[in-house]
RNA sequence: CGGGAUGUGGCUCAGCUUGGUAGAGCGCUCGGUUCGGGACCGAGAGGUCGUGGGUUCAAAUCCCGCCAUCCCGACCA
């Protein structure tokens, strides 16, 4: 170890929040080269080939074969695909010396589908499944939290081609059964969550969430095994009318009144009983009312899901539509402005709604009598309590990292870009298609994110750097010649093992041992050794055993082999 | 892109309000004492104070521009 390079710190970096990301640079893991951007160090990099050979092996056990596709990519294919304009400023590009489009490759959808549509002809030679480990760059809006939002990340994606959908629907569920696996070998504590499937399309999507308060994303479960993104979720939102029976239609006044905070409190009401209505438009400026329960988000997600391409309004767009910005309501808005509303308002007789003029608003109203829905759609963010779509039990709430996520993705893109096989009955058809990812740096991060304390990582054994550490306590050199002995033992019993015979004192080496996370650690003390023994510390429970020397090697194994087999494949 | 903050030896920070010699702790080098949970003593090396401009006799300090980084939000895997 003294010729290791692994400085550690002892100090926080500054720029460090998360656990994960504060210990990944405090043991010498990673450091950052820009923002969003790091080096992976020799302890980090053994790490990810810990958890990238865990990946292999549950990859080519469905049958996935590994390749290795091209990280600089030609625009020619992104723009046959449609996404060199869709894809936005997230897409890295570049130019060569002639002047030519390329990207740095976000994702491997283009790539793989032209390079199989010139070689796969027929239906007899599908289905084919591919993968590869390979750096990404997404040039992120905002990068953060050290590895968990990187802007240039590892990440491990499959690829597969199908003749139907039956077919597909076979290997996807194989690649989510191989994700559970991963996610279990890595020892996290997971949930395939329902999901949105974003910038890649398709429909049928599923994420892997690592459970962490340190995740982005919000998660509502249920006991029934139901789990999704709340982004996508559609939850049974309970909701108590108001009022059971219609009543009068009602105009007050309310100067200054914005919110719907400030709605409710001026009437003394809470803000489940008021009517929140936000304005969008579609791709052919069609102005939408869309009306959610007051004390409810709106799920963008899902607002363009009731009205495709629907984006919301910004200020300029209020001034173009002339319409006032905090009064908006579904009665007499604007000619041809189409109203969408939330499915919990449907049994709502009385709406408190915006009188779509600055200054007033509507009690009483209700749908079909004082005004006209014309789609009624889920349009809110669920939420811890709302009722399960399943079951209808009441759903808890929890946050969590996006590890990994699998999609269908039907003929997208394999239609997009012209490629085929030929089918049994000689007929051409497109390619059925599924893309499968897991992020393996962001893996990493996780992993530290459920395993740690306050004096570092505690690491499963199937990714720590190494899984022993033998740390003599002395420059006597009884001990160590002592523990170099054990090192070469324990090395030649296929244990992966370090020595930590750097000059430091007793209080370093322990420091440093239990920040890296080393899952045990051979203490070989002065003392010890003369009296026959050596300690064997678990980083994890922190118990420590005394054993006599001529057993500590032979005891050492047993404990790593026996802890291996808990994540073996 | 909006809001907030920060940029001073390798790391963590002080100094800036009120302009005038660039500092501390850790780390590093050398010597000595120590040696089972981040030791102690002594000596030393190491800094264009993010960057460009301005004000001034004089700028780390005041003013303006730019860059970088972090946090919150919007966005997203």
């Amino acid at each position: 170890m003294s010729t290791l390079y692994a400085p550690t710190l002892r100090e926080v970096p500054v720029e460090a929040e998360l656990a994960s990301h504060r210990l990944l640079l405090r043991a010498g893991m990673i450091r950052k080269a820009a923002s969003g951007i790091y080096s992976f160090l020799p302890l980090g990099w053994r790490s990810i080939a810990k958890i990238e050979d865990i990946v292999r092996q549950e990859m080519d056990a469905i049958g996935s074969q590994e390749l290795l596709l091209p990280v600089v990519q030609p625009a020619e294919l992104w723009i046959e695909s449609g996404r060199w304009t869709v894809y936005g400023p997230e897409l890295a590009r570049l130019k060569d010396r002639h002047g030519r489009d390329f990207c740095l490759g976000p994702t491997h959808e283009e790539i793989i589908t032209a390079l199989v549509r010139n070689e796969i002809r027929s239906y007899r030679d599908l289905p084919v499944s591919l993968y590869q480990i390979n750096v990404k760059f997404r040039d992120e809006v905002r990068p953060r939290f050290g590895l968990l939002r990187g802007r240039e990340f590892i990440m491990k994606d499959a690829y597969s081609f199908h003749a139907d959908q039956q077919s597909l629907q076979e290997h996807y569920d194989a690649q989510a059964r191989a994700y559970g696996r991963i996610c279990e070998r890595l020892d996290l504590v997971y949930r395939p969550v329902v999901a949105d499937s974003g910038q890649i399309g398709g429909s049928v999507t599923t994420e892997f969430m690592a459970l962490a308060d340190a995740g982005e994303a919000d998660l509502v479960y249920c006991e029934c095994g139901w789990a999704a993104n709340v982004e996508a979720a559609s939850a049974v939102v309970s909701r108590d009318p108001r009022s059971t029976s219609p009543v009068e239609i009602s105009r007050h006044a309310t100067p200054g009144i914005k919110t719907i905070a400030e709605l409710a409190s001026a009437f003394g009401i809470p803000e489940h009983d008021t009517v929140k209505t936000m304005a969008g438009k579609t791709p052919e400026g069609r102005l939408v009312y869309l009306c959610v329960p007051g004390d409810r988000e709106l799920n963008p997600v899902k607002a363009n899901t009731a009205v495709p391409g629907i984006e919301l309004l910004d200020d300029d767009d209020f001034d173009r539509f002339r319409i006032p910005k905090g009064s908006l309501g579904p009665v007499n808005p604007p000619e041809g402005t189409m109203v969408v509303a939330d499915t919990s308002l449907r049994d709502e007789v009385s709406w408190a709604v915006g009188a779509n003029e600055d200054g007033f608003h509507l009690f009483g109203a209700m749908p079909g009598r004082d005004f006209t829905v014309d789609l009624w759609a889920d349009l809110v963010v669920a939420r811890p309590g709302d009722g399960c779509p399943i079951c209808g039990q009441t759903l808890s709430g929890a946050r969590g990292i996006e590890v990994s996520q699998v999609f269908q993705l039907g003929t997208k893109y394999s239609e997009a870009m012209g490629a085929r096989f030929t089918d049994e009955n000689g007929e051409e058809r497109p390619f059925v298609m599924g893309c499968y990812g897991v992020g393996i740096s962001r893996s990493l991060a996780a992993v530290i994110e459920q395993h740690c304390d306050e004096s570092g990582i505690i690491w499963p054994i199937s990714v720590a750097p190494l899984e022993v550490a033998i740390l003599p306590l002395s420059d006597d050199d009884e001990v160590i010649a002592l523990a170099e002995g054990i090192w070469k033992d324990l090395a030649a019993a296929g244990v992966e093992v370090v020595i930590d015979d750097r000059d430091e004192r007793a209080g370093v080496k322990f420091a440093d041992a239990d920040l890296i996370g080393w899952p045990y650690q051979l203490i070989v003390g002065k003392r010890g050794v003369a009296d026959g023994v050596v300690e064997l510390k678990d980083r994890a429970t922190g118990n420590r055993l005394t054993v006599s020397i001529p057993d500590a090697v032979e005891h050492m194994t047993e404990l790593v082999i026996s802890e291996r087999a808990r994540f073996a494949h």
